[in-house]
Formats: structure tokens, C-alpha cells, sequence
RNA sequence: GGGCAAGUGGCGGAAUUGGUAUACGCGCUAGUCUUAGGAACUAGUGCCGCAAGGCUUAAGAGUUCGAGUCUCUUCUUGCCCA
């Protein structure tokens, strides 16, 4: 048997067959959709993952009479494409078209069900030419927004940052640490949605409930008020934002961002340049600063509290409040709030606590954060929190000082960078000043290739000509704009695109949109199950509101999220990173084993897909991506696993020979009942577990029923019961191991095997015991074991299990106080 | 610091509604065949014990005739947020 020639012969048979194999008569669609890499050069074990798991779903439901689409792609820009070119000399374009090809070839040789013919790459100017016609349909409806705005600037890579983009006020690919800089730029507006996003996330039901706390988190909706301070010596007040209004009572101080707009008052002021110098180092994302020295300016002004007569609490600029949040100013409250307790102690403001915890025990070192009664605030006294919240705001709303408020962690998606290999966005700045969209007739805005990518900066910028064109409708001169979007825009709607991945006219036929459209299956990676997911969730009610003949507002009915390929970490003496491969080369008393990690470059503990592939073939590398793990844990890869699954590939083909030579014996019809029984409660077991995705379970499942196969060859049962099961149990094991299940039904059935390759039908009556195992337990302790015919009555069992032996030794001098009894479960005797 | 998961043999992991814990795979042990074995096949393999038997799902309590599964407390690990 040679793996690599089955391999082959079954792929060039998928590519060229692709119509007929597909089932005949459809049913219902099924649009099953795998997150699409990014082509940085190879495949990894990731991938091999996510997509084994997407194609056994696929090709189950394509066998149980479903139109499946299943399409893959390429989220082809990127800033490594960029980074890759500079250090190869390979223009962008050229580097990800040849990691397309490699990535595709060795996709191929793992024989998935994909249908190429939908292949699409964003980079191509037939995908970004409609991705910028819906940029212009969004700027038409109001969805994308200019604003300045304070961004996270990577000083290395030249470009702007999304929050989620740094992590540790580091720049996720750069690692350079991120910079404060005021820009103008593009957004969407995905914070008008907060709401809907957030509420929209109980119609869900087929999405991990981590997945979607993960997105009610960051979307993070809270409820609270504005109160406006009056502020002495000024005209002004200033408004201010609180989660936790109850506390007013404990304000002693007020908070301003150092943006806020009372702070130009001291623009010449030396120590409040010096303190802004100061508070600039620390980064942007809340966890940089909530972990920062709790800095602040004395202002020297003072704020009316506005329900304690007579009552100034001090204004400070402080280092901990962001513009970008709520109003950009807080009353601080420090006896509950840890960082306004940090900011009291240092500036040594008082400290008054107003919610007394119910179970006592007050650390005074620190805010109390908790539930209780309140305090020392007039008419909330003795409210618990929720209805001292509920009276303070309707307070607060007679007193017209303010009004209740709800605001949203989630921020508006600035989606321009200051790069070359992304989408161009499609806007022209007039010469008056005014920022237009391009002509629909002149879109694709389409890169330039001559482009050199070692000028600093954005190098679309500095092209000598491209930026200069003319507005269509009034023969001026004009600007392009040159910053790019943002890859996550890409891959926002590409699953919309795979309906009608073809059509020239426009992003989508509507029609072939509301046919396949939700993705019913969607799978990867959990990494994506914050920004990714929740950007397309905007897209598609973006969309929406572009087109009326879209109806759907969530892309992605079923979402699943699988594990990490992970192994062990080797480090030599030098404490250096070893490969697998060379740790085995080496002195194991010299080796370093660390415990399994996902697999990374970085670490080196990686196995290539590839040479696996040519060693054991497609299948067994398949097989023991399923066996191993459930799909949504982490797996760890072993050799000894592989080298199983190999082992039981070819036990598969000799059992298949084995019956393929068998010749007929003397039946026993009791011997061919039972062994059709067992095989189909394996049969049905199967069919249920893949339903819930539990692959690692089906797998077991087949091994047990490959033996039970095995053994039976030598069993009076007749060739043709075998041989339809093997037929059967084959036809099963095609979505997860389709090269030697389809080599093997061949080899039993002929070339045409394919044209009935409907999910075997369970035949119930065979499934339907009609004897069942009653455990038979004293005191709940199992002492025996009972066969009894099924339904049987209590008295009956009770009588038939006391004959058993042991459970007549166990209750010899004991008095039965009482019987449970189970039916057809189980039999507890309870005895004193 | 907060939220959410999870904790079952030497390892990966099974276990409809509470009803035979440890399926299946790896590893290990012994044997058969072989010039050889990192091949194949057969048997065994949770722990303690010679055995009878007892114990066992992170630890401890609780509910129940009966708990891996439900409740509470503690510990540990992972993820997300700060």
C-alpha cells in the first residue's frame, strides 16, 4: 500500500469529479466556513486543525443530503508581506502570490473538501475594488467618520494602533513601545450599534457562551449619570461621568483628563507642561494606567458640591482619567474607588467612606468595592446600592444638574494605517478643503507596483505621482488619500463575498447572499473571538442599512472555536530553543523538556505539516488531529499519537482486504443478529456524536467497531453482513480519513462507490434491546449484576436478584429496611 | 484585583436526565514469531493487599437510596478583563 500514490489518485479525483461526488438531491443549505489564513509562507498545525475539523463537518453533511458551501481564501494584506519584501526583494505582491501557491498546494494534500472554484485573496483588485464600493456606500449612510483623536502610534512600524492591537503598551507586532499622537482619521462608526451588538448577543444560541461574555465585556455597557459641577472663579462647569452615582456623598475631589478642555488655562503654566511631560510616558491602554503612579495637577479650583451646602472639593488634572471615556472627568470618591483611594492618600484629600459593608471586617488600606447599606449621605442613608443609584438620579434629574447616562467601553473602529499593502481607501481631498469619495466609475483605487517600501513612513505617501488625481465631477486636481484600511475590514465580509465570489458588478448577488448567508458552521480560533467577530457583526447590519435587500443581521448562526496544537518545549544547555528534531539528535541528560506550549516559531517547537504528510499521508495526520483531544481543547502533538494513527490506517486496509477475500461460511443466524445489533448502535452512536461535535469520542467509537469487524471475520456470519458493514463503516469514516475510505470503497464496490455516498441509514428495530443490565446495589454499593428481560416489573427483578450469589452472601442476617428500584437501571437494597 | 472555565490512572482523555467510574488511544509489563526489532500478533495493566476484601474522579463538607455529575468552602491551573 503506498499512502503518497492514494493520496494523489483520490485529490486529482476530488478536483476533477467535484460535481458528481456532491450529492444530487439538495435538501437545505449548509454554508460551512473555516477562519481563511493569512499566507505567511507556509501552513502550520494550526491550520491542519481547523480546517480537518471544518471538512469532517462539511463532508457529513454534504453525505446526509445538505448543499454545502465550503470555500476557503486568503486574507492577503498585511504588514509582514511588506516586512517580507523589504528583506527579499520580493514586491509584496509577488511574496504573498507565491505563499499562496505553496499554502494552497499543501492545503490541497490534505484533501479537503474545499471547492476552489470560489478560491478569492483580498489583495486582488476583483475583491478590494468592492470592499472600497462599501466603503463609499457606508460614508454614504454616515457609518464612516473623520475624527481627530488621540491614537496609539507605533513609533517602529510607522503606524497607527487599534487598542486591542497593544498589548502591555507594546505594539503587537513591533514590540516597540506605543506612543500618544493626535491624528486625523478614518473610522466606522461601530459605537452607534453598542447597544444592538450587545442585546443581540441572546439570539446566539450556537456560539460558546465564553465567546459571547468575551464580547458583552468589551462592549462593556454601563449605567450611570452626567452631573455638571459649578466651578468658582469660572463660568464653565464641568461635566462629569460616574458608574456610581450613589457615592456622591463621598466626592472630595474632583478629576479632569489632561485633555480636557479647562486645562488650556494653564498652557503656559511650567508645572503643568511638566506634569503633562510626566503622564505622556505612561501608555494609553487602561491597564498601563490603572497600574501607572497616580499622578495629578492641582488646579487651584475648587467645585460646588451640589448636594452638601457650602461643601468645595479641590479640581485636579490627573494622570488615570481618559478624555476618550465618559466626559473625560470623574468626582472622585476615594473610601470606594481604589484608584481615587491611591490619588487621596498621595495629595492627602479626605477620605469618607459611604457604604458600609454588610459583613463588617473594613480594610482601611484599600476602597471597598462591595455591597452594603449606605452612609453619611443625607437622604441615601440606609438604601443598598441599586436603589441609592436609582434615587440619586432622579435627584440629580429634578435638581437638573444632570441626567442619567449610558455609555459604552466600546470604542468607534479607526480603520486608517499608515501603510502600502492594504485596501487604498477610496476618498479624494479637495482643494477647498473638502473630502469626497472617488467616482464608483473610477474604483478599483487600485496600488501602485512601483513602490518603495524603505522610505520612512507611509510609503503611499511619499510615491512621487499616485496620490495626485481629479475629481471626476469637476475636472479639478485633487488629492488621494494614501493612508490604507485596516486588514480586519477585509476579512469583515469575505464570508459575503463567497456567495458569488465572481460577480463583477457588485460585492454580492443578494439573492445568492440571502441563500447561503448566515455561515451556519463557522470555525477557528478563539484568538479571533473579540475583534474579528464582532467587526463583522457590524459589517453585516452596516450592510444592512446600504442595501435593503439584506436582511440578516448576524453573520455567523454556529460559531466554534478550537484548540491550540501545542508541544513540548526543548532547550539545550546553553538555554537556547531546540526543534523537536534536533532534541532528538541530542544527549537527552542534556536536553531541557518544557511543558507542552502552543506551537510557535519563537520557541521552535514546531512540526511541519508537510514532510508529516509525505511520511504517514494525509489520513493518519487527519486522524490524529481528531483522536486526541476534544476540538475545542488544546491538543498536543506526539509522534507516538501520529505513528497510532498510521498504524490504524493500514489496519483499515488490511481489514478491508480480509473481507474483500473472504469466502462464505456457515451461518448462525443468533451470531449475525447480535453482530448487526452491536454494529448499529455503533452506527447510530456515531452519527450523534459528530451531530455534537465530539470527534475524539467518534474516533474511539471506531476503533471499537473496526475490532468488532475484525473479530467477527472469523464468526459465523455471512460475507455479505460483513461486507455491508464494512461498506457502512467506511462510508462514515469518509469525512474524517477520505483518502483510504474512498480507496477502500473502491476496492468493494467499484469505481461508481460515489454516487451513493448517503450517510448510512440506522435501522432502529436493530438498535431496540430486548434485554437490558440492572445493576444491583446494597446500601449503593454495586454487589452484582442482573440480565433480565427489558421492562421488567420490580417484583420480578427483586426475586431474580437476590438468587444472584454474592448479593445472597451479602444479605445473609441483614433485614431489608427498604427496596429502590430504577427500571431497567437499577436495583438498591437497603438493608440495616 | 475582578469575571469565566476546568481539575478523573504514568499520559491524552471517556462516562444521555444523578444510576456498572477509568471506554478508546498512548505508554508500560510478559509472551509468540524473528538474524535482529523502534515491526507484527497475543495477554495483562487505577491504587493498596498473598488473598478475602477495601479504597479511588484536586481537598473537605452537604443534599440523596445512590454524586465524577447537584450545592457550599478551600486549593491549584488556564483563559479573558483590569
Amino acid at each position: 500500500m503506498d499512502i503518497n500514490k492514494i493520496d494523489k489518485k483520490w485529490q486529482n479525483f476530488w478536483s476533477k469529479e467535484n460535481s458528481a461526488v456532491k450529492n444530487k438531491d439538495k435538501k437545505k443549505k449548509f454554508y460551512c466556513l473555516e477562519m481563511f489564513p493569512y499566507p505567511s509562507g507556509k501552513i502550520h498545525m494550526g491550520h491542519v486543525r481547523n480546517y480537518t475539523i471544518g471538512d469532517v463537518l462539511a463532508r457529513y453533511k454534504d453525505m446526509n443530503g445538505f448543499d454545502v458551501l465550503h470555500p476557503m481564501g486568503w486574507d492577503s494584506f498585511g504588514m509582514p508581506a511588506e516586512n517580507a519584501a523589504r528583506e527579499n526583494k520580493l514586491s509584496p505582491k509577488d511574496w504573498t502570490k507565491k505563499n499562496i501557491a505553496t499554502m494552497k498546494r499543501q492545503l490541497q494534500s490534505l484533501g479537503l473538501s474545499i471547492d476552489w472554484n470560489l478560491e478569492i485573496s483580498t489583495c486582488d483588485e476583483t475583491y478590494y475594488k468592492h470592499q472600497q464600493e462599501i466603503f463609499i456606500d457606508l460614508f454614504n449612510k454616515g457609518l464612516v467618520i473623520r475624527k481627530e483623536t488621540y491614537v496609539n502610534w507605533d513609533p517602529v512600524d510607522e503606524t497607527v494602533l487599534a487598542n486591542e492591537q497593544v498589548i502591555n503598551g507594546r505594539g503587537w507586532r513591533s514590540n516597540a513601545l506605543v506612543e500618544r499622537k493626535k491624528l486625523s482619521q478614518w473610522f466606522f462608526n461601530i459605537s452607534k450599534f453598542s447597544n444592538e451588538l450587545l442585546e443581540d448577543l441572546n439570539t446566539l444560541t450556537e456560539w460558546p457562551e465564553k465567546v459571547k461574555l468575551m464580547q458583552k465585556n468589551w462592549i462593556g455597557k454601563s449605567i450611570g449619570c452626567e452631573i455638571n459641577f459649578e466651578i468658582d472663579k469660572k463660568k464653565e462647569k464641568i461635566k462629569v461621568f460616574t458608574t456610581r452615582p450613589d457615592t456622591i456623598f463621598g466626592a472630595t475631589f474632583l478629576a479632569i483628563s489632561i485633555d480636557h478642555p479647562l486645562c488650556r488655562n494653564f498652557e503656559k503654566n511650567e508645572k503643568f507642561l511638566d506634569f503633562k511631560k510626566k503622564s505622556s510616558r505612561v501608555g494609553t491602554t487602561e491597564e498601563a494606567i490603572a497600574n501607572a503612579e497616580k499622578i495629578g495637577f492641582n488646579t487651584n479650583f475648587n467645585a460646588k458640591h451640589p448636594f452638601i451646602k457650602n461643601k468645595n472639593i479641590p479640581v485636579f488634572v490627573a494622570n488615570f482619567i481618559l478624555m476618550d471615556y465618559g466626559t473625560g472627568a470623574i468626582f472622585g470618591c476615594p473610601a470606594h474607588d481604589q484608584r481615587d483611594y491611591d490619588f487621596a492618600k498621595k495629595y492627602k484629600l479626605d477620605i469618607i467612606p459611604v457604604v458600609k459593608p454588610e459583613n463588617e471586617i473594613n480594610n482601611t488600606n484599600q476602597a471597598y468595592t462591595g455591597d452594603g447599606k449606605i452612609i453619611n449621605s443625607d437622604f441615601l442613608n440606609n438604601l443598598n446600592i441599586d436603589q441609592a443609584k436609582e434615587k440619586i438620579i432622579k435627584e440629580i434629574e429634578i435638581k437638573k444638574i444632570g441626567n442619567k447616562k449610558i455609555s459604552f467601553r466600546l470604542k468607534d473602529w479607526g480603520i486608517s494605517r499608515q501603510r502600502y499593502w492594504g485596501c487604498p481607501i477610496p476618498m479624494i481631498y479637495l482643494k477647498n478643503g473638502k473630502v469626497v469619495p472617488v467616482d464608483k466609475s473610477e474604483l478599483p483605487v487600485k496600488l501602485p507596483n512601483d513602490i518603495n517600501l524603505n522610505s520612512k513612513g507611509n510609503p503611499l505617501a511619499s510615491h512621487p505621482t499616485w496620490k495626485h488625481t481629479t475629481f471626476k465631477k469637476t475636472g479639478e486636481s485633487a488629492l488621494r488619500e494614501t493612508d490604507t484600511l485596516d486588514t480586519f475590514v477585509d476579512s469583515s465580509w469575505y464570508f459575503m463575498r463567497f456567495c458569488s465570489p465572481k460577480l463583477k458588478e457588485k460585492p454580492f448577488d443578494e439573492k445568492a447572499l440571502s441563500y447561503w448567508m448566515p455561515v451556519d458552521q463557522y470555525i477557528g480560533g478563539v484568538e479571533h473571538a473579540i475583534l474579528h467577530l464582532l467587526y463583522s457583526r457590524f459589517f453585516m447590519r452596516a450592510i444592512n442599512i446600504s442595501n435593503n435587500k439584506v436582511k440578516i443581521k448576524e453573520p455567523f448562526k454556529g460559531l466554534f472555536t478550537q484548540g491550540m496544537v501545542c508541544h513540548e518545549t526543548y532547550k539545550n544547555e546553553k538555554n537556547q530553543w531546540l526543534s523537536p528534531d534536533e532534541a532528538k539528535k541530542i544527549d537527552k541528560s542534556k536536553i531541557k523538556v518544557g511543558p507542552p506550549e502552543a506551537m510557535s516559531k519563537s520557541k521552535k517547537n514546531v512540526v511541519d505539516p508537510e514532510s508529516m504528510i509525505k511520511i504517514y499521508g494525509a489520513d493518519a495526520i487527519r486522524w490524529f488531529m481528531l483522536s486526541d483531544s476534544p476540538p475545542d481543547r488544546d491538543i498536543q502533538w506526539s509522534d507516538e499519537g501520529v505513528s497510532s494513527a498510521n498504524k490504524f490506517i493500514k489496519k483499515i486496509w488490511n481489514l478491508n482486504q480480509k473481507i474483500i477475500e473472504r469466502k462464505d461460511v456457515e451461518v448462525s443466524e443468533g451470531d449475525e443478529k447480535s453482530f448487526v445489533s452491536m454494529f448499529n448502535k455503533y452506527l447510530f452512536k456515531i452519527s450523534n456524536l459528530i451531530e455534537k461535535f465530539h470527534l475524539n469520542v467518534a474516533v474511539a467509537n471506531f476503533y471499537e467497531v473496526t475490532h468488532l469487524i475484525n473479530e467477527s471475520i472469523s464468526k459465523k456470519i455471512s460475507s455479505r453482513c460483513l461486507k455491508d458493514a464494512q461498506v457502512k463503516i467506511l462510508r462514515i469514516m469518509l469525512p474524517f480519513i477520505p483518502h483510504i475510505a474512498s480507496e477502500c470503497l473502491s476496492g468493494l464496490e467499484g469505481e461508481k462507490f460515489y454516487l451513493n455516498n448517503n450517510w448510512p441509514k440506522v435501522d432502529q428495530s436493530m438498535i431496540e434491546d430486548s434485554d437490558v443490565v440492572i445493576v444491583i446495589q446494597i446500601n449503593g454499593k454495586k454487589r452484582g449484576l442482573l440480565s433480565a428481560k427489558k421492562n421488567i416489573n420490580e417484583n420480578e427483578a427483586i426475586l431474580e436478584a437476590k438468587k444472584i450469589e454474592n448479593i445472597k452472601k451479602n444479605l445473609i442476617n441483614k433485614k431489608i429496611i427498604k427496596n429502590i428500584f430504577v427500571k431497567n437501571k437499577v436495583i438498591n437494597f437497603i438493608v440495616a
